[in-house]
DNA sequence: CTCCTTGTTGACCGTTCGGTCCAGAATTAG
DNA sequence: CTAATTCTGGACCGAACGGTCAACAAGGAG
């Protein structure tokens, strides 16, 4: 059954996720209508009427950049048939990884926000804070899985680091800094997640 | 001895640290010229004549920043009259006690141009990596002064963690997130580098 | 006082911005 | 078929954008 009325000629998540990447790589405010018309191909009308205007299309990316990237990331923690500070390894990597394998600088599109709009707009701030929340959740939970006898409190303090550092990485691959130096915040975290005494 | 022709009715100093306030809260295309004519009081000319256009006006910010703020931040980490990991403590809380004391949710300009404009403009990469790298090293030689004995490979790697955090804390402290939130990732680091058997 | 240089002011420039509107095309229901 | 509904393409909008220019003001040098 359809609806009546002309049919769409577009898939709106896909046009979605054309708009996601232009705010991802560019912001906000340097992302024009016109970038976002000649990614898509869509008319601007087109665009209105689906996803409404330039500010609820970036909200829109946002959360679609949740569902995307945040939500396989916290997959990606919470896998059981991996080893709980390897997925932890992973989740540090995969900034790294970006950057080496694919030159992809774009950063994390929820801490670009942070940076970009969260402190003019509530809306995006409540987004970004929820997708920052997840992953520190998922940090919390590999961590207690990988020593179910750890406190709470330094469960919520390593958590937090691990995020912290993750946002921080993201953020200064952006400025175009090398790999090699990105990643010795990596190594000094997981470094400090296996003391000494505690490898028998 | 003064110049011929008419003397300029404004302090350029002063102007321009407004401009920075300017570009820091708000971004470089979020800002408007129309926003630094009324924040400073110029005529548009006289702005154009005394810094060039809005991109000049943004990296001379930008490098003000980094005369008023970095090399602040860098010469609490290089005095030696405080112990070297309360220098580090007080290099880490700076972004906490800006959220608190001041509501100071700006961040830190340079980790904004990172995020913001790094990626578009190489100019501004340069700077922002500039500045990273002048507190990367601020801060591993703290850490040197705090153990004399400690090896270059874990200074350095500890040094872009402490670094890396403080840029991650900056950056989601625009998001809105609870100070309490973000000083677990200070403390998961100043834990870290005073582990347990350090302790006597 | 006259020249020369520099700074200020405000009008003005073309472009681009985000956003709206409407005529026409494409579909379903009857 | 017609009517109703929905989507598309492009013209159009006022406002704001970054940037320039020329007339004028304010000082020093001679």
């Amino acid at each position: 059954m359809q609806q009546p009325g002309r049919p769409r000629e577009f898939d709106p998540e896909e046009m979605l996720s054309k708009i996601m990447h232009l705010f991802w790589e560019n912001g906000y405010e340097a992302t024009g209508l016109s970038d976002i018309i000649a990614a898509t191909g869509m008319g601007k009308a087109s665009l209105y009427s689906a996803f409404g205007n330039k500010r609820a299309m970036y909200l829109k990316a946002l959360a679609q950049y949740e569902i995307l990237m945040v939500d396989a990331a916290v997959a990606i923690l919470r896998a059981h048939d991996r080893a709980p500070l390897d997925r932890i390894d992973a989740y540090l990597s995969a900034p790294l990884v970006a950057v080496r394998d694919e030159a992809d600088r774009r950063g994390c599109f929820l801490c670009n926000a942070a940076a970009d709009r969260a402190s003019l707009d509530g809306k995006t701030g409540a987004l970004v804070l929820r997708g920052y929340g997840k992953m520190r959740s998922a940090v919390a939970a590999a961590l207690q899985d990988a020593d179910p006898d750890l406190d709470a409190a330094s469960i919520a303090r390593n958590a937090q680091l691990i995020v912290t550092v993750y946002s921080g990485m993201r953020v200064m691959s952006r400025s175009g800094m090398e790999v090699a130096d990105l990643a010795l915040a990596k190594d000094a975290v997981l470094a400090n997640l296996t003391p000494p005494q505690a490898r028998a």
